[in-house]
DNA sequence: GGCCCATTGTGATCCCCGTCACGAGACGAT
DNA sequence: ATCGTCTCGTGACGGGGATCACAATGGGCC
Protein backbone atom coordinates (compact mmCIF):
# COMPACT_ATOMS: atom_id res chain seq x y z
CA UNK A 1 0.00 0.00 0.00
CA UNK A 2 2.59 2.63 0.71
CA UNK A 3 6.44 1.87 0.74
CA UNK A 4 8.04 0.45 3.68
CA UNK A 5 10.95 3.29 4.98
CA UNK A 6 11.45 1.03 7.77
CA UNK A 7 14.46 -1.76 7.00
CA UNK A 8 13.46 -3.97 9.88
CA UNK A 9 11.62 -7.38 8.42
CA UNK A 10 8.14 -7.14 7.95
CA UNK A 11 6.01 -9.40 9.28
CA UNK A 12 3.59 -10.98 7.05
CA UNK A 13 0.66 -10.45 9.38
CA UNK A 14 1.40 -6.58 9.07
CA UNK A 15 2.16 -6.30 5.75
CA UNK A 16 0.35 -2.93 5.82
CA UNK A 17 1.03 0.73 6.88
CA UNK A 18 -0.58 0.80 10.19
CA UNK A 19 2.80 1.01 12.31
CA UNK A 20 0.92 4.23 14.20
CA UNK A 21 -1.77 2.24 14.26
CA UNK A 22 -2.83 2.64 17.99
CA UNK A 23 -6.24 -0.14 17.55
CA UNK A 24 -5.74 -2.81 15.29
CA UNK A 25 -2.05 -3.21 15.57
CA UNK A 26 -2.01 -6.89 17.10
CA UNK A 27 -5.46 -8.02 15.22
CA UNK A 28 -5.17 -11.42 13.36
CA UNK A 29 -7.05 -13.66 11.71
CA UNK A 30 -10.43 -13.19 10.04
CA UNK A 31 -10.69 -9.77 11.20
CA UNK A 32 -7.02 -8.63 9.49
CA UNK A 33 -8.38 -10.28 6.43
CA UNK A 34 -11.31 -7.98 6.60
CA UNK A 35 -8.79 -4.88 7.28
CA UNK A 36 -6.70 -5.92 4.58
CA UNK A 37 -9.51 -4.92 2.09
CA UNK A 38 -8.76 -1.12 1.92
CA UNK A 39 -11.27 1.21 0.14
CA UNK A 40 -10.08 4.01 -1.55
CA UNK A 41 -12.65 7.28 -1.58
CA UNK A 42 -12.41 10.38 -3.23
CA UNK A 43 -13.19 13.56 -2.31
CA UNK A 44 -16.86 14.68 -1.10
CA UNK A 45 -17.49 11.05 -0.73
CA UNK A 46 -20.38 10.55 2.37
CA UNK A 47 -18.60 7.29 4.89
CA UNK A 48 -21.95 8.03 7.07
CA UNK A 49 -24.31 10.75 7.69
CA UNK A 50 -25.68 12.20 10.80
CA UNK A 51 -28.55 10.26 12.02
CA UNK A 52 -28.34 7.25 10.58
CA UNK A 53 -27.95 3.87 12.62
CA UNK A 54 -23.95 2.65 12.68
CA UNK A 55 -23.38 -0.19 10.93
CA UNK A 56 -19.70 -0.11 12.02
CA UNK A 57 -16.40 1.80 11.84
CA UNK A 58 -13.66 3.30 9.62
CA UNK A 59 -10.54 3.24 9.98
CA UNK A 60 -8.80 5.83 8.23
CA UNK A 61 -5.10 5.32 6.77
CA UNK A 62 -4.75 7.71 4.70
CA UNK A 63 -6.15 11.12 4.21
CA UNK A 64 -8.32 13.53 5.48
CA UNK A 65 -12.03 13.37 6.42
CA UNK A 66 -14.60 16.09 8.28
CA UNK A 67 -16.94 15.53 10.40
CA UNK A 68 -19.86 17.78 10.03
CA UNK A 69 -23.29 18.59 12.64
CA UNK A 70 -26.06 20.13 10.82
CA UNK A 71 -28.71 21.55 11.77
CA UNK A 72 -32.72 21.49 10.10
CA UNK A 73 -31.89 25.09 9.80
CA UNK A 74 -29.24 24.41 7.31
CA UNK A 75 -26.48 25.88 9.36
CA UNK A 76 -23.11 23.68 10.17
CA UNK A 77 -20.65 23.13 12.04
CA UNK A 78 -17.48 21.10 11.64
CA UNK A 79 -16.57 19.23 14.20
CA UNK A 80 -13.51 18.27 13.80
CA UNK A 81 -10.86 17.05 10.96
CA UNK A 82 -10.03 13.50 11.11
CA UNK A 83 -6.42 12.06 10.18
CA UNK A 84 -4.60 8.98 9.63
CA UNK A 85 -4.94 6.23 11.98
CA UNK A 86 -8.21 8.07 13.25
CA UNK A 87 -11.35 5.65 13.49
CA UNK A 88 -14.19 7.21 12.87
CA UNK A 89 -18.16 6.40 14.50
CA UNK A 90 -16.53 4.52 17.58
CA UNK A 91 -18.17 6.51 19.70
CA UNK A 92 -21.28 6.13 17.65
CA UNK A 93 -20.83 2.21 17.57
CA UNK A 94 -19.82 1.75 20.80
CA UNK A 95 -23.07 3.59 22.41
CA UNK A 96 -25.25 2.14 19.87
CA UNK A 97 -26.96 5.58 19.04
CA UNK A 98 -27.31 7.22 15.34
CA UNK A 99 -24.21 9.23 14.26
CA UNK A 100 -24.00 12.60 15.68
CA UNK A 101 -22.02 13.76 12.66
CA UNK A 102 -21.63 13.23 8.90
CA UNK A 103 -18.38 12.21 7.72
CA UNK A 104 -17.33 13.55 4.14
CA UNK A 105 -13.87 12.84 2.49
CA UNK A 106 -11.92 15.96 2.78
CA UNK A 107 -8.98 14.63 0.13
CA UNK A 108 -8.63 11.62 -1.68
CA UNK A 109 -8.32 9.15 1.73
CA UNK A 110 -7.84 5.08 1.99
CA UNK A 111 -9.83 3.61 4.48
CA UNK A 112 -11.07 0.12 5.62
CA UNK A 113 -14.10 -0.25 7.06
CA UNK A 114 -14.90 -3.04 10.18
CA UNK A 115 -18.44 -3.55 10.92
CA UNK A 116 -19.84 -3.55 14.43
CA UNK A 117 -19.97 -6.92 15.48
CA UNK A 118 -16.23 -7.74 14.21
CA UNK A 119 -15.26 -4.67 16.23
CA UNK A 120 -17.10 -5.79 19.15
CA UNK A 121 -15.92 -9.40 19.07
CA UNK A 122 -13.00 -8.34 18.68
CA UNK A 123 -12.60 -6.23 21.73
CA UNK A 124 -14.23 -9.28 23.69
CA UNK A 125 -11.60 -10.98 22.83
CA UNK A 126 -8.46 -8.64 22.89
CA UNK A 127 -8.56 -6.80 25.95
CA UNK A 128 -5.46 -4.32 25.24
CA UNK A 129 -7.42 -3.59 21.93
CA UNK A 130 -10.21 -2.50 24.44
CA UNK A 131 -7.70 -0.15 26.36
CA UNK A 132 -6.52 1.46 23.24
CA UNK A 133 -10.10 2.10 22.44
CA UNK A 134 -10.98 3.08 25.40
CA UNK A 135 -7.64 5.87 24.85
CA UNK A 136 -8.94 6.90 21.60
CA UNK A 137 -12.05 7.61 22.84
CA UNK A 138 -10.52 9.76 26.20
CA UNK A 139 -8.76 11.42 23.10
CA UNK A 140 -11.93 12.45 20.99
CA UNK A 141 -13.25 13.67 24.50
CA UNK A 142 -10.20 15.85 24.52
CA UNK A 143 -11.09 17.55 20.82
CA UNK A 144 -14.57 18.02 21.67
CA UNK A 145 -14.11 19.77 24.66
CA UNK A 146 -11.49 21.49 23.31
CA UNK A 147 -13.62 22.57 20.88
CA UNK A 148 -16.15 23.55 22.82
CA UNK A 149 -13.37 26.04 24.70
CA UNK A 150 -12.71 27.40 21.68
CA UNK A 151 -15.84 28.28 20.46
CA UNK A 152 -17.24 29.87 24.02
CA UNK A 153 -14.44 30.88 25.84
CA UNK A 154 -12.79 33.74 22.92
CA UNK A 155 -13.37 36.88 23.36
CA UNK A 156 -14.05 38.15 19.67
CA UNK A 157 -13.79 36.26 16.26
CA UNK A 158 -10.19 37.57 15.97
CA UNK A 159 -8.98 35.45 19.03
CA UNK A 160 -10.71 32.01 17.67
CA UNK A 161 -9.68 32.70 14.16
CA UNK A 162 -5.46 33.47 15.47
CA UNK A 163 -6.26 30.11 17.69
CA UNK A 164 -7.51 28.27 14.63
CA UNK A 165 -4.15 29.08 12.67
CA UNK A 166 -2.06 28.30 15.08
CA UNK A 167 -3.29 25.21 15.50
CA UNK A 168 -2.89 24.64 11.66
CA UNK A 169 0.53 25.76 11.74
CA UNK A 170 1.00 23.23 15.27
CA UNK A 171 -0.91 20.09 13.27
CA UNK A 172 1.19 21.10 9.26
CA UNK A 173 4.82 21.63 11.19
CA UNK A 174 7.18 19.13 9.71
CA UNK A 175 6.77 20.48 6.28
CA UNK A 176 8.74 23.78 5.83
CA UNK A 177 8.80 26.35 8.33
CA UNK A 178 10.00 29.13 7.36
CA UNK A 179 8.41 29.24 4.27
CA UNK A 180 4.79 28.76 5.60
CA UNK A 181 2.68 25.95 5.54
CA UNK A 182 -0.33 24.69 2.91
CA UNK A 183 -3.33 25.78 4.10
CA UNK A 184 -5.49 23.52 2.14
CA UNK A 185 -9.04 24.86 3.61
CA UNK A 186 -11.46 27.28 1.88
CA UNK A 187 -12.45 30.41 4.04
CA UNK A 188 -16.10 29.26 3.93
CA UNK A 189 -14.63 25.35 5.98
CA UNK A 190 -12.75 27.49 8.40
CA UNK A 191 -15.94 29.57 9.19
CA UNK A 192 -17.45 26.45 9.90
CA UNK A 193 -14.69 25.27 11.81
CA UNK A 194 -14.98 28.21 13.89
CA UNK A 195 -18.32 29.30 14.12
CA UNK A 196 -18.11 32.51 11.80
CA UNK A 197 -19.62 33.78 8.50
CA UNK A 198 -17.34 33.40 5.09
CA UNK A 199 -17.05 36.90 5.10
CA UNK A 200 -15.54 37.61 8.42
CA UNK A 201 -12.93 34.72 7.71
CA UNK A 202 -11.82 36.50 4.42
CA UNK A 203 -11.71 40.30 6.56
CA UNK A 204 -10.06 37.91 9.22
CA UNK A 205 -7.12 37.33 7.06
CA UNK A 206 -7.06 40.33 5.93
CA UNK A 207 -6.56 41.92 8.66
CA UNK A 208 -4.07 39.47 9.92
CA UNK A 209 -2.05 40.43 6.61
CA UNK A 210 -2.01 43.91 7.18
CA UNK A 211 -0.65 43.67 10.28
CA UNK A 212 2.00 41.74 9.22
CA UNK A 213 1.61 38.83 11.55
CA UNK A 214 0.67 36.47 8.28
CA UNK A 215 1.69 36.36 4.94
CA UNK A 216 0.25 34.84 1.87
CA UNK A 217 1.17 33.31 -1.49
CA UNK A 218 -1.44 31.58 -2.66
CA UNK A 219 -2.62 28.61 -0.54
CA UNK A 220 0.74 28.73 1.23
CA UNK A 221 0.78 31.02 4.48
CA UNK A 222 3.40 32.08 6.58
CA UNK A 223 3.18 32.98 10.48
CA UNK A 224 5.17 36.04 10.68
CA UNK A 225 4.72 37.34 14.37
CA UNK A 226 3.95 34.09 16.18
CA UNK A 227 4.28 36.15 19.49
CA UNK A 228 1.41 38.70 18.49
CA UNK A 229 -0.54 35.58 17.41
CA UNK A 230 -0.59 34.07 20.18
CA UNK A 231 -1.64 36.95 22.68
CA UNK A 232 -4.39 37.56 19.94
CA UNK A 233 -5.44 33.87 20.30
CA UNK A 234 -5.22 34.06 24.07
CA UNK A 235 -7.65 36.98 24.54
CA UNK B 1 -24.48 4.49 52.72
CA UNK B 2 -27.85 4.63 52.37
CA UNK B 3 -30.87 2.71 52.94
CA UNK B 4 -31.83 -0.37 50.74
CA UNK B 5 -35.56 -0.53 49.53
CA UNK B 6 -34.76 -2.99 47.62
CA UNK B 7 -35.99 -6.33 49.26
CA UNK B 8 -33.91 -8.63 47.88
CA UNK B 9 -30.92 -10.45 49.87
CA UNK B 10 -27.78 -8.09 49.78
CA UNK B 11 -24.58 -9.52 48.29
CA UNK B 12 -21.59 -8.78 50.90
CA UNK B 13 -19.55 -7.38 48.22
CA UNK B 14 -22.36 -5.20 46.82
CA UNK B 15 -23.84 -3.63 49.57
CA UNK B 16 -23.84 -0.24 48.34
CA UNK B 17 -26.09 0.88 46.71
CA UNK B 18 -24.71 1.05 42.85
CA UNK B 19 -27.18 -1.38 40.58
CA UNK B 20 -26.78 0.88 38.44
CA UNK B 21 -23.48 1.66 37.82
CA UNK B 22 -22.07 0.60 34.63
CA UNK B 23 -19.14 0.20 34.99
CA UNK B 24 -17.41 -0.94 38.83
CA UNK B 25 -20.59 -3.44 39.18
CA UNK B 26 -18.22 -6.59 39.16
CA UNK B 27 -15.56 -5.13 40.94
CA UNK B 28 -14.29 -7.15 43.82
CA UNK B 29 -11.37 -7.80 46.17
CA UNK B 30 -9.26 -4.70 47.19
CA UNK B 31 -10.34 -2.58 44.49
CA UNK B 32 -13.67 -2.85 46.30
CA UNK B 33 -12.45 -2.25 49.38
CA UNK B 34 -10.96 1.04 48.30
CA UNK B 35 -14.24 2.22 46.64
CA UNK B 36 -16.52 1.61 49.81
CA UNK B 37 -15.15 4.41 51.25
CA UNK B 38 -17.41 6.89 50.18
CA UNK B 39 -16.82 10.41 51.10
CA UNK B 40 -19.26 13.43 51.19
CA UNK B 41 -18.84 16.85 49.59
CA UNK B 42 -20.28 20.00 50.45
CA UNK B 43 -21.35 22.52 48.01
CA UNK B 44 -18.51 24.43 45.87
CA UNK B 45 -16.13 21.63 46.92
CA UNK B 46 -13.54 21.47 43.66
CA UNK B 47 -12.72 18.05 43.37
CA UNK B 48 -10.38 18.89 40.77
CA UNK B 49 -8.85 21.76 38.27
CA UNK B 50 -8.26 22.33 35.07
CA UNK B 51 -4.36 22.02 34.02
CA UNK B 52 -3.65 19.59 37.27
CA UNK B 53 -2.68 16.37 36.74
CA UNK B 54 -4.85 13.75 37.03
CA UNK B 55 -4.32 11.40 39.76
CA UNK B 56 -7.50 9.18 39.49
CA UNK B 57 -11.21 9.41 39.01
CA UNK B 58 -14.34 10.37 41.02
CA UNK B 59 -17.19 7.72 40.77
CA UNK B 60 -20.30 9.88 41.58
CA UNK B 61 -22.57 8.12 43.55
CA UNK B 62 -25.12 10.74 44.55
CA UNK B 63 -25.35 14.45 43.80
CA UNK B 64 -24.89 16.59 40.95
CA UNK B 65 -21.18 17.69 39.80
CA UNK B 66 -20.62 20.90 37.41
CA UNK B 67 -17.69 20.59 34.95
CA UNK B 68 -16.55 24.01 34.24
CA UNK B 69 -13.61 24.98 31.72
CA UNK B 70 -12.11 28.60 32.20
CA UNK B 71 -9.87 30.93 29.70
CA UNK B 72 -7.34 33.43 31.04
CA UNK B 73 -9.42 36.25 30.41
CA UNK B 74 -12.14 35.08 33.17
CA UNK B 75 -14.70 33.95 31.07
CA UNK B 76 -16.27 30.43 31.87
CA UNK B 77 -18.18 27.85 30.25
CA UNK B 78 -20.02 24.38 32.02
CA UNK B 79 -19.14 21.52 29.78
CA UNK B 80 -21.86 19.34 31.83
CA UNK B 81 -23.35 18.58 34.41
CA UNK B 82 -22.86 15.52 35.85
CA UNK B 83 -25.40 13.08 37.80
CA UNK B 84 -25.16 9.69 40.01
CA UNK B 85 -23.14 6.73 38.47
CA UNK B 86 -20.98 8.85 36.26
CA UNK B 87 -17.19 8.81 36.56
CA UNK B 88 -15.51 11.81 36.63
CA UNK B 89 -11.85 12.82 35.20
CA UNK B 90 -12.22 9.01 33.09
CA UNK B 91 -11.45 10.75 29.83
CA UNK B 92 -8.20 12.68 30.86
CA UNK B 93 -6.78 9.67 33.26
CA UNK B 94 -7.14 7.38 30.42
CA UNK B 95 -5.23 9.71 27.61
CA UNK B 96 -2.91 11.05 30.67
CA UNK B 97 -3.40 14.54 29.90
CA UNK B 98 -4.25 17.47 32.85
CA UNK B 99 -7.66 17.59 33.36
CA UNK B 100 -9.98 19.94 30.47
CA UNK B 101 -12.36 21.09 33.10
CA UNK B 102 -12.45 22.04 36.85
CA UNK B 103 -15.34 19.69 38.64
CA UNK B 104 -17.30 21.40 41.50
CA UNK B 105 -19.71 19.51 43.40
CA UNK B 106 -23.48 21.42 42.87
CA UNK B 107 -24.96 20.09 45.65
CA UNK B 108 -24.03 18.08 48.52
CA UNK B 109 -22.62 14.82 46.69
CA UNK B 110 -21.03 11.62 48.08
CA UNK B 111 -18.23 10.08 45.78
CA UNK B 112 -15.67 7.22 46.01
CA UNK B 113 -12.42 8.18 44.90
CA UNK B 114 -10.24 5.64 42.74
CA UNK B 115 -6.41 6.11 42.13
CA UNK B 116 -5.61 6.15 37.96
CA UNK B 117 -2.98 3.08 38.81
CA UNK B 118 -6.20 1.19 40.67
CA UNK B 119 -8.49 2.19 37.61
CA UNK B 120 -5.67 0.35 35.08
CA UNK B 121 -4.95 -2.25 36.57
CA UNK B 122 -8.67 -3.00 37.30
CA UNK B 123 -9.24 -2.75 33.47
CA UNK B 124 -6.10 -4.39 32.42
CA UNK B 125 -7.82 -7.65 34.46
CA UNK B 126 -11.76 -7.30 33.73
CA UNK B 127 -12.14 -7.08 30.02
CA UNK B 128 -15.52 -6.25 30.50
CA UNK B 129 -15.26 -3.31 33.00
CA UNK B 130 -12.80 -2.25 30.15
CA UNK B 131 -15.77 -2.29 27.74
CA UNK B 132 -18.24 -0.66 29.95
CA UNK B 133 -15.39 2.22 30.61
CA UNK B 134 -15.15 2.65 26.36
CA UNK B 135 -19.26 2.74 26.54
CA UNK B 136 -19.23 5.38 29.29
CA UNK B 137 -16.30 7.84 27.01
CA UNK B 138 -18.23 7.12 23.90
CA UNK B 139 -21.40 9.08 26.00
CA UNK B 140 -18.96 11.42 27.40
CA UNK B 141 -18.05 11.99 23.56
CA UNK B 142 -21.84 12.13 22.53
CA UNK B 143 -22.65 14.93 25.00
CA UNK B 144 -19.59 16.84 24.18
CA UNK B 145 -20.85 17.00 20.82
CA UNK B 146 -24.07 17.39 21.62
CA UNK B 147 -22.85 20.70 23.56
CA UNK B 148 -21.08 22.00 20.60
CA UNK B 149 -24.39 21.61 18.17
CA UNK B 150 -26.51 23.29 20.68
CA UNK B 151 -24.02 25.91 21.38
CA UNK B 152 -23.23 26.45 17.37
CA UNK B 153 -26.09 25.42 15.14
CA UNK B 154 -28.64 27.73 16.86
CA UNK B 155 -29.95 30.48 15.27
CA UNK B 156 -30.59 32.81 18.19
CA UNK B 157 -30.07 32.72 22.10
CA UNK B 158 -34.21 31.97 22.19
CA UNK B 159 -33.50 28.87 20.29
CA UNK B 160 -30.30 27.58 22.99
CA UNK B 161 -32.22 28.72 25.65
CA UNK B 162 -35.28 26.73 24.68
CA UNK B 163 -33.83 24.28 24.05
CA UNK B 164 -31.98 24.18 27.20
CA UNK B 165 -35.14 24.34 29.08
CA UNK B 166 -36.65 21.33 27.56
CA UNK B 167 -33.30 19.29 28.38
CA UNK B 168 -34.42 19.95 31.68
CA UNK B 169 -38.00 19.06 31.86
CA UNK B 170 -36.38 15.64 30.11
CA UNK B 171 -34.14 15.49 32.65
CA UNK B 172 -36.03 16.34 35.59
CA UNK B 173 -39.21 13.74 34.90
CA UNK B 174 -40.10 11.36 36.80
CA UNK B 175 -40.91 13.85 39.13
CA UNK B 176 -43.84 16.10 38.75
CA UNK B 177 -45.52 16.58 35.57
CA UNK B 178 -48.50 19.01 35.24
CA UNK B 179 -47.10 21.43 38.07
CA UNK B 180 -43.23 21.79 36.51
CA UNK B 181 -40.19 20.55 37.78
CA UNK B 182 -37.58 22.03 40.02
CA UNK B 183 -35.05 24.45 38.28
CA UNK B 184 -32.10 24.45 40.82
CA UNK B 185 -29.65 26.34 38.54
CA UNK B 186 -29.32 30.29 38.46
CA UNK B 187 -29.69 32.13 36.06
CA UNK B 188 -26.04 33.23 36.56
CA UNK B 189 -25.31 28.92 35.99
CA UNK B 190 -27.85 28.89 32.99
CA UNK B 191 -25.78 31.25 30.86
CA UNK B 192 -22.53 30.14 31.13
CA UNK B 193 -24.49 26.54 30.33
CA UNK B 194 -25.96 28.09 26.91
CA UNK B 195 -22.75 30.58 26.50
CA UNK B 196 -24.94 33.69 27.35
CA UNK B 197 -24.82 36.71 29.57
CA UNK B 198 -26.77 36.01 32.80
CA UNK B 199 -29.20 39.35 31.92
CA UNK B 200 -30.01 37.86 28.20
CA UNK B 201 -31.05 34.86 30.56
CA UNK B 202 -33.18 37.14 32.97
CA UNK B 203 -34.67 38.63 29.65
CA UNK B 204 -35.46 35.27 27.80
CA UNK B 205 -37.33 33.74 30.97
CA UNK B 206 -39.38 36.86 31.14
CA UNK B 207 -40.24 36.70 27.62
CA UNK B 208 -41.14 33.19 27.48
CA UNK B 209 -43.06 33.83 30.06
CA UNK B 210 -45.02 36.38 28.69
CA UNK B 211 -45.42 34.86 26.02
CA UNK B 212 -47.04 32.40 28.26
CA UNK B 213 -44.86 29.74 27.03
CA UNK B 214 -43.53 28.71 30.41
CA UNK B 215 -45.13 29.63 33.94
CA UNK B 216 -42.81 30.58 36.98
CA UNK B 217 -43.31 30.12 40.31
CA UNK B 218 -41.04 30.63 42.51
CA UNK B 219 -38.03 27.81 41.51
CA UNK B 220 -40.88 25.72 40.42
CA UNK B 221 -41.06 25.70 36.36
CA UNK B 222 -43.88 24.71 34.17
CA UNK B 223 -44.31 24.39 29.85
CA UNK B 224 -47.41 25.28 28.81
CA UNK B 225 -46.77 24.86 25.48
CA UNK B 226 -44.36 22.36 25.23
CA UNK B 227 -44.76 22.80 20.67
CA UNK B 228 -44.45 26.32 20.66
CA UNK B 229 -41.04 25.67 22.77
CA UNK B 230 -39.88 22.80 20.31
CA UNK B 231 -40.27 24.85 17.80
CA UNK B 232 -38.63 27.32 19.06
CA UNK B 233 -35.29 25.30 19.81
CA UNK B 234 -35.88 23.92 16.31
CA UNK B 235 -35.29 27.66 14.45
C1' DG C 1 -7.71 30.87 -25.99
C1' DG C 2 -12.63 31.28 -23.70
C1' DC C 3 -16.15 29.56 -20.68
C1' DC C 4 -17.93 28.09 -16.20
C1' DC C 5 -17.95 27.53 -11.56
C1' DA C 6 -15.82 28.00 -7.09
C1' DT C 7 -13.57 30.94 -4.29
C1' DT C 8 -12.25 35.41 -2.58
C1' DG C 9 -12.71 40.42 -1.62
C1' DT C 10 -15.30 44.54 0.00
C1' DG C 11 -18.83 47.86 1.12
C1' DA C 12 -23.31 48.96 3.38
C1' DT C 13 -26.72 47.89 6.63
C1' DC C 14 -28.90 46.05 10.61
C1' DC C 15 -29.84 43.90 14.88
C1' DC C 16 -28.81 40.76 18.48
C1' DC C 17 -26.80 40.50 22.59
C1' DG C 18 -22.94 41.84 25.71
C1' DT C 19 -21.83 45.34 28.88
C1' DC C 20 -22.66 48.85 32.24
C1' DA C 21 -25.38 50.75 35.76
C1' DC C 22 -28.66 50.60 39.05
C1' DG C 23 -32.44 49.03 42.08
C1' DA C 24 -35.25 45.40 44.35
C1' DG C 25 -35.98 41.28 46.80
C1' DA C 26 -34.46 37.27 49.51
C1' DC C 27 -31.93 35.13 52.91
C1' DG C 28 -28.64 34.38 56.54
C1' DA C 29 -25.63 36.08 60.13
C1' DT C 30 -24.64 39.23 64.04
C1' DA D 1 -33.68 45.51 62.94
C1' DT D 2 -29.41 46.38 60.34
C1' DC D 3 -26.19 44.98 57.64
C1' DG D 4 -23.88 42.12 53.81
C1' DT D 5 -24.26 39.03 50.06
C1' DC D 6 -26.39 36.71 46.39
C1' DT D 7 -29.76 36.60 42.96
C1' DC D 8 -33.04 38.67 39.90
C1' DG D 9 -35.07 42.45 37.03
C1' DT D 10 -34.71 46.25 33.68
C1' DG D 11 -33.26 50.19 31.02
C1' DA D 12 -29.77 52.42 27.87
C1' DC D 13 -26.07 52.04 24.85
C1' DG D 14 -22.77 50.40 21.62
C1' DG D 15 -20.37 47.30 18.81
C1' DG D 16 -19.18 43.03 16.62
C1' DG D 17 -20.38 40.25 13.30
C1' DA D 18 -24.18 38.23 10.27
C1' DT D 19 -26.34 39.17 6.11
C1' DC D 20 -27.01 40.90 1.52
C1' DA D 21 -25.30 42.25 -2.80
C1' DC D 22 -21.91 42.61 -6.01
C1' DA D 23 -17.31 42.56 -8.24
C1' DA D 24 -12.99 40.35 -9.01
C1' DT D 25 -10.07 36.61 -9.31
C1' DG D 26 -8.61 32.04 -10.53
C1' DG D 27 -8.42 27.51 -12.10
C1' DG D 28 -10.03 23.44 -14.58
C1' DC D 29 -11.71 21.83 -18.94
C1' DC D 30 -13.10 21.65 -23.67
Amino acid sequence: MQVQSDPTTVDANRRLDCREDRIFRDLSSEALTRLESINVYHRRAVLFAQDETPQGVFFLRRGRVTLTARSEGGKSVILRIAGPSEVLGLSSVLSGVPFDATAEVAEPSELSFVKSEDLLRFLGEHADACIRVAQELARDCHIANEQIRTMCLSASMAARFAKFILASAARANGSERAAGFQLTLTHGEIAKLIGASRETVTRLFSDLERKRLIERRGTLLAIRKRARLEELARS
